[in-house]
DNA sequence: AATGCTTACGGGTCACGTAATGATT
DNA sequence: AATCATTACGTGACCCGTAAGCATT
């Protein structure tokens, strides 16, 4: 699974709605059902159930979603502290 | 960042040596010399030092392999657990 | 008919492989 | 010259947007 479908999953289970979650992700909505099911086909079964009223997370989905959290968290941490760890290493400059 | 450029950063730390590196990912040494680039423009500084020896990790890289490795196994944890939730919430079976 | 998700289709971008180049021992 | 990494270049795959379709209220 990539990073980039797990940020669409968790937005799109934190909307309710596939349709406003596109709109907060800057893209269409056409584009993030495709992208929710690939990750289905990644997990094996269905992670939300739709309906015309909007989204809700099956249980798979609710164990993806915390999970998720943390791991994109976690992703963002590393990142910075590595940048973190580049300036704390990096000459000190003149006044 | 992409959880696929962290895999194959890890995977240059491990093996100090792009060109192995490379091997065990199968794929060519250009397109993962490519990829660790984009990485160090993501963090905004290298994360190896390069020489015809190898490769050998920044202080930014070190501090990019341990948070990294901990986040792609949360990664990995978390779609096995979505898929043993799935599994456990599955209408059970005929003997 | 209105709302919400999915399928179909065409295009642009990006990651990749092959080939050539650079640098160091 | 051998080893390891980078740059150049063309191509294929993948992701995305537009348009059309399906279902439920």
């Amino acid at each position: 699974m990539e990073s980039r479908e797990l940020r669409y999953f968790v937005t799109v289970a934190e909307e309710g709605n596939f349709t406003r979650a596109a709109a907060r992700l800057f893209m269409t909505q056409p584009a993030l059902s495709r992208a929710i099911r690939q990750i289905e086909r990644d997990v094996g079964s269905p992670l939300f159930l739709r309906s015309n009223k909007g989204a809700t997370l099956t249980f798979a989905g609710q164990v993806l979603l915390r999970e998720g959290r943390s791991v994109l968290e976690g992703l963002d941490l590393a990142e910075s502290r590595a940048r973190a760890a580049a300036d704390a290493w990096a000459p000190p400059r003149p006044a």
